[in-house]
DNA sequence: GACTTGACTAGAC
DNA sequence: AGTCTAGCCAAGT
């Protein structure tokens, strides 16, 4: 796959997928963020059911919402193995909500 | 092919 | 700052 965006013929869950597998510990990325570099800036949403359901490989933790926070879901438990999972990388947090502008992960 | 369902967002009060 | 709304769209049924 390119840098950015979907090859012909990908799915658009493993475009997702094989983005996040880029970020690196300590960094996180949005779920606009995700749309915005595959080139579909209005899909925030498809990127959150495509992560909701990710391979083990994927760290479906380092995506977060566009105001740091950790969204809920229907079965919760994921929320906090995820806030535990970004507070072992270092990922700097205040008031749980992740400092987005120290450590988002651009490109 | 018509719904329904979300780990979304930006904007308006 | 909290709540609501409307737009969005990939996937599953």
């Amino acid at each position: 796959m390119s840098a950015a965006g979907i090859d012909a013929g990908m799915k658009f869950r493993a475009a997702v997928y094989a983005l996040v597998r880029r970020v690196p510990r300590g960094h996180v990325v949005t779920y606009g963020q995700v749309a915005a570099m595959l080139r579909r800036p209005r899909s925030a949403r498809a990127v959150g059911g495509a992560v909701g359901r990710c391979p083990d490989d994927v760290p479906w933790h380092r995506v977060v919402n566009a105001q740091g926070g950790i969204s809920r879901r229907r079965r919760l438990g994921s929320v906090l193995t995820q806030r535990i999972r970004l507070e072992q990388e270092n990922v700097p947090m205040r008031r749980g909500r992740v400092l987005l502008d120290r450590c988002r992960w651009e490109r």
